[in-house]
DNA sequence: GCCGTTTTCGGCCCGACTGTTTTCAGTCG
């Protein structure tokens, strides 16, 4: 059998948390299996090498009971501990935690008790009255539940950041322009630069709360209102996603924005940083311990402050997700991260010429409107045949166009013609070497066959990306976020491939892609590999799609040095160029 | 179950809202 993934462990470790909720456990039992799911997610080491020399102790986050039961499933690929805790619940119990508004303790009343044991038979015992009549519960309860099960088969409660986007900035700008708020925020996963988030967060400092959440709960893109207390109001939009508002004082602004912008586990450590001074950190203040001797903490008026008082270098939004801020920030080495405005042009662009819906003048006409110098054209190559892929005659065309065109922008602008060649189930390209000699680049891209084994689809890639007229590497893993799964491919080693051949991965900015994934990218960082931002563009609106993807690639510690599209014309030539040249 | 400038026991981040109950448990973020 293959060797466990980090992911798959983590989530064998949070489903024993799971069900040691079921049980009642002690709570911070149950918090030492979350966490230790978290630290193996992040672990940065090869998990086999360290459980085979005894290390996984030296995990901060597991210690030695947990280092012996995850020792035991690398080496055995079981674990007895899980295996018999999971037979003591009947199966499709652990869908019920998906629903908002029930935990462990109703799940497990509403199994004890009435015998539910999945979400068909709990709506079952909601519609006659079964769990209105049980203690604890009752007609409220009953009612949420039902909704929550209704909500739940429409939405499943995640949403692409690039689809919310619209509701989020049009709140946000109606919030701010009330005459009442101070300031207003978006915080949350959405301000954290999230690929898919589960719920909006409006932070608004103002002196009226109650007329805020009034304008809130009652606008026209609200279908149903959740709560409705004095400080916060939660409602589902007509879009599915719930929307959550929090109404604070002036003063408290840094510390709701702070607090709410998460992520969780960022959180906890500015506590534990505040506690270590004798402090303590809440959404509303900074302030001291009761009976502590430490000097009180500095004022704060901004998140940089509080960054400040705590000892660190502010740390952007996209960053706080516990994957190594905060040594960074106490080091002074946080990275420079890149901006909208350093990007000078965009590469993978589709036209006309393939399954595009704008033609090359027009897409030509929207990049110089968004102010960019270059344009990539990489339309699709035959095999993608479902795509009108060009064949070789039409591709040459379309680059004998392109250099026709380039005459007229008299030097202040270019297309770069290229394509998005196919890559074979074997590994080989869908044009020869001698028609991708005549192209300024070329991206590589996997359209089909995507159920290999990890190590076939890696070795296939590798082989790929070793053309030296191969530029860059398209959509490393496929996935269609909340829609399609990546296929299986070692990231680590197609990073180490790319990086021995001077390749370069693209970070695709359509927000149903978002590839390659923003955890990677520090790694494709350390070992050189360089980034180009592409938009996947398949219309002129799609252009815009760059902007999600400067997000990710904050997400992934990335500086304007590190991504190859904020060279301007002049430089950009020769990075796309230098593999190819190098092989000669 | 984890961890240690409070160091091998005793704490572990903290507050808001809802619903059911009548002072608080459960859930969420």
């Amino acid at each position: 059998m293959s060797a466990l993934t980090k992911d798959q462990i983590a989530d064998l470790l949070e489903s024993i948390a799971q069900m040691l909720e079921l049980k009642g456990e002690n709570v911070f039992k149950i918090r030492a299996y979350t966490n230790a799911a978290r630290a193996i997610e992040t672990y940065s080491g090869d998990l086999a090498k360290a459980a085979g020399e005894n290390r996984l102790a030296e995990i901060s986050g597991v210690g030695k009971a947990i280092a012996d039961k995850l020792t035991e499933l690398i080496v055995t690929g079981h674990l007895m501990y899980y295996e018999n805790l999971k037979a003591e619940f009947p199966p499709g119990i652990f869908e019920m935690f998906d629903l908002q508004g029930i935990g462990p303790k109703k799940i497990k009343a509403l199994w004890e008790k009435l015998n539910v044991t999945t979400i068909a038979e709990l709506e079952k015992a909601c519609k006659d009255g079964r769990v209105a009549a049980l203690s604890g519960f009752g007609k409220k309860t009953s009612d949420n539940i039902l909704a929550a099960i209704q909500s739940r088969a429409k939405h499943a409660g995640r949403f692409r950041l690039g689809e919310i986007a619209k509701d989020a900035e049009r709140m946000l700008e109606e919030l701010r322009g009330l005459p009442d708020v101070l300031q207003a925020c978006v915080a949350g996963s959405y301000r954290r630069n999230k690929e898919v988030v589960g719920d909006l967060d409006f932070i608004v400092a103002t002196n009226s709360p109650a007329e805020v959440s009034e304008f809130f709960v009652k606008h026209e893109m609200v279908e149903s209102v959740i709560a409705n207390g004095a400080t916060k109001s939660s409602v589902r939009l007509k879009s599915g996603i719930q929307a959550d508002l929090r109404v604070i004082k002036n003063t408290e602004f840094p510390f709701a924005l702070n607090y709410f912008t998460g992520s969780k586990e960022h959180n906890i450590i500015m506590r534990q940083r505040a506690l270590a001074r004798g402090w303590t950190l809440n959404e509303y203040r900074l302030g001291p311990l009761e009976n502590s001797k430490s000097e009180p903490p500095p004022p704060i008026h901004e998140e940089r402050d509080l960054y400040r008082a705590l000892g660190l270098d502010y740390v952007e939004p996209e960053l706080r997700e516990d994957r190594g801020e905060f040594a960074a920030a106490e080091k002074h080495t946080l990275p420079d991260l890149i901006e909208k405005e350093n990007l000078r042009g965009t590469f993978h662009n589709h036209t006309t010429a393939s399954d595009g819906r704008n033609t090359l003048a027009e897409m030509v006409e929207a990049a110089q409107e968004l102010g960019l110098q270059y344009l990539g054209i990489a339309d699709h190559s035959k095999a993608s045949f479902q795509a009108h892929g060009l064949d070789a005659d039409r591709l040459l065309a379309q680059v004998a166009e392109i250099r026709e065109l380039n005459k007229t922008f008299g030097g202040d602008f270019k297309i770069f013609a290229g394509s998005e060649v196919d890559i074979t189930k074997e590994g080989a390209l869908d044009f020869p070497d001698e028609v991708l000699a005549q192209l300024d680049y070329c991206v590589v891209s996997v359209h089909n066959v995507f159920n290999l084994t990890e190590a076939e689809m890696t070795k296939r890639i590798i082989k790929a990306i070793e053309n030296p007229y191969v530029t860059m590497l398209g959509h490393l893993t496929g996935r269609l976020l909340l829609s399609r799964e990546a296929y299986q491919v070692d990231h680590a080693a197609v990073i180490e491939a790319a990086a021995a051949t001077g390749t370069i991965i693209e970070l695709n900015a359509n927000p149903r892609r978002l590839d390659m994934d923003w955890r990677w990218w520090p790694l494709a960082k350390e070992k050189g590999v360089k980034c180009a931002i592409n938009p996947d563009a398949h219309s002129t609106s799609h252009l815009q799609y760059l902007h999600f993807g400067i997000g990710i690639a904050r997400k992934g510690w990335l500086t304007r040095a590190d991504v190859v599209n904020t060279l301007p014309l002049g430089k950009i030539e020769a990075v796309l160029q230098a593999k190819r040249n190098a092989k000669k």
